[in-house]
RNA sequence: GGCCCCAUCGUCUAGCGGUCAGGACAUCACCCUUUCAAGGUGAAUACACGAGUUCGAAUCUCGUUGGGGUCACCA
């Protein structure tokens, strides 16, 4: 088995893309197969700089491998299109001396108008397959003319063209629905139809895999594969991803907007931006359009590995759940990960966010965090305090608590400053430190939020934090009653 | 509009003639609790509609409606 995925280089990778490429390469490795990445540059006019590295970057960023590619050769190369314009040239003309495919001279100018005459008609767009049955003189002459022109299959007139696809069986196609496609275009290139079948049957993929939005032209690329006779793959049209509404589907153009306050990631590298894991993005999209079996799923990429199936593809498209993400990439990081790993993983963001990293003090408060973010990136927020060179106090206002006033709360932090003073620099740990703080809760007649609450704001600088006693135990005994202090001025 | 695909809780899904229609996310309530989380328990919520076929349909057929895709010298 050989499967393929087969990305334009005309921009960042799309995360529908990514789904595609993760599907096919599951097919793969579930059979023990083939995985080929093929760049598809025909179209010039869209080509973008530096488009392959950003593709080849997404898929390793996401463990997505590939056997042979570009840079990788398996002996069924070259992976890009632009480098096989001779194959795809030689073939059309094949198409053509076997009656397959016609040389088309029309002008851009000529088909917008054929079009809108048939629209004025009601009649459906498409080409009016002028020169389909153009004589041989005609055909001369305008080559002898230089006339610009692209080569077109002959589709049949009449009749049927029947498809399977893996996924959702027999599909039916009336051939006088079928345009007469333009196979090569007149600067040379191949168009994507031509371009893939070709390709395909050279790389001898067995396995054709790619988005829903392929399947109208399927019968084109069956008539092709019969008309060089060659022996056809097998196809599956993977569901599209709709957008988080299920209003059209996930598009570039609505990356980064706003939809009901929540941002819509759209592209792979605004998912690793944001924060979530490459195992957790994997992981939940192998759970869209497919399930694991059981009721599971979390799973790692090795039991998907052994129980993909392609056939299995609920055909439906479906809305992306965005927010079933949040959640598996929190699972990811309290479940998965080790302490080093989570560590690891989290330092740079850190680091990108200004901050002085610690490790031993990152790598103790790996507990702390742990249960409390759902992306790497929430450690910014919840827990930058341990890694501020300078400490950033409360302001007064964030200090005192509901039914408490300034000087009662000051009272407050005064007598901890002094009990938490007095313990020594070994015994300053969670559980003395909480047993001490529950004595101030008896003694002054407050209740545990209220004492608890002031102690954390005034050591951590923030409401909602990594627990009181045990961030007092990390950050040390000096660290915290000067912070405490801090907070007793503060009241002044 | 033509053609093609699709249709189970708000969302992702299980189900492939007989189930109290199951799970997960999200939501809500309660419990736990040093905030926030996490965790625990529980609640609410779905077979788009209409005809058939059948002793029996979420499951099969047809139609309707709805949604999506596609109609380029883009992929």
């Amino acid at each position: 088995m050989r499967t393929r995925f087969a990305p334009s280089p005309t921009g960042p990778l799309h995360i529908g893309g990514v789904r595609s490429a993760l599907f096919s390469w599951l097919l793969a490795r579930h059979h023990g197969g083939k995985f080929i990445l093929r760049i598809e540059d025909t179209d010039q006019k869209r080509f973008v700089e530096g488009s392959i590295d950003l593709i080849t970057d997404a898929l390793s960023w996401l463990g997505i491998d590939y056997d042979e590619g570009p840079g990788k050769d398996g002996g069924y190369g070259p992976y890009i299109q632009s480098e096989r314009l001779p194959l795809y040239q030689k073939w059309a003309q094949w198409l053509i001396d076997n009656d397959k495919a016609y040389r088309c001279f029309c002008t851009p100018e000529r088909l917008d108008q054929v079009n809108k005459e048939k629209e004025a008609r009601k009649e459906p767009p498409g080409y009016d397959r002028f020169c389909r049955n153009l004589s041989q003189a005609e055909i001369e002459k305008n080559l002898a003319e230089g006339k610009p022109h692209v080569i077109r299959l002959k589709v049949p007139l009449e009749g049927q063209t029947t498809g399977q696809d893996l996924i959702r069986g027999e599909v039916v196609f009336d051939n006088n629905t079928l345009q007469d496609a333009v196979l090569l275009k007149s600067d040379g290139y191949p168009t994507y139809h031509l371009a893939h079948v070709i390709d395909d049957h050279f790389m001898e993929i067995s396995h054709v895999t790619r988005a829903n939005e392929w399947l109208p032209s399927l019968p084109l690329h069956l008539l092709l594969w019969e008309a060089f006779g060659w022996e056809k793959p097998y196809y599956a049209h993977l569901p599209v991803l709709l957008n988080p509404n299920g209003k059209g589907k996930l598009s570039k153009r609505h990356s980064g907007f706003s939809e009901d306050g929540k941002k819509v990631l759209v592209l792979a590298k605004e998912f690793k931006d944001a924060g979530y894991l490459p195992e957790a993005v994997v992981n939940f999209l192998t759970n869209i359009g497919w399930n694991f079996g059981d009721e599971r799923e979390i799973f790692d990429i090795q039991e998907a590995i052994a129980r993909f199936d392609i056939s299995a593809v609920n055909p439906a498209n479906s809305a992306f759940p965005i927010e079933k993400l949040d959640w598996m990439n929190g699972v990811y990081i309290r479940e998965k990960l080790s302490s080093e790993e989570l560590a690891k993983r989290l330092r740079p963001i850190l680091e990108n966010a200004g901050l002085e990293v610690n490790v031993d003090r990152l790598l103790k408060i790996m507990p702390l965090i742990r249960e409390r973010i759902k992306s790497l990136n929430d450690i910014v927020d919840l827990a930058g305090f341990f890694f501020h060179e300078t400490f950033k106090p409360p302001t007064a206002e964030m200090l005192i608590p509901k039914k408490m006033d300034k000087d009662g709360t000051r009272k407050l932090l005064e007598a901890s400053h002094a009990r938490y003073s007095v313990v020594s620099e070994t015994e300053f740990l969670t559980t003395p430190l909480l047993t001490i703080g529950a004595g101030l809760v008896s003694d002054l007649g407050l209740n545990n939020s209220q004492v608890f609450g002031v102690l954390r704001v005034a050591v951590t600088g923030q409401s909602i934090s990594t627990p009181t006693f045990e961030t007092m135990e990390i950050l040390g005994k000096d660290e915290s009653l000067k912070r405490i202090q801090i907070a007793v001025d503060l009241l002044k």
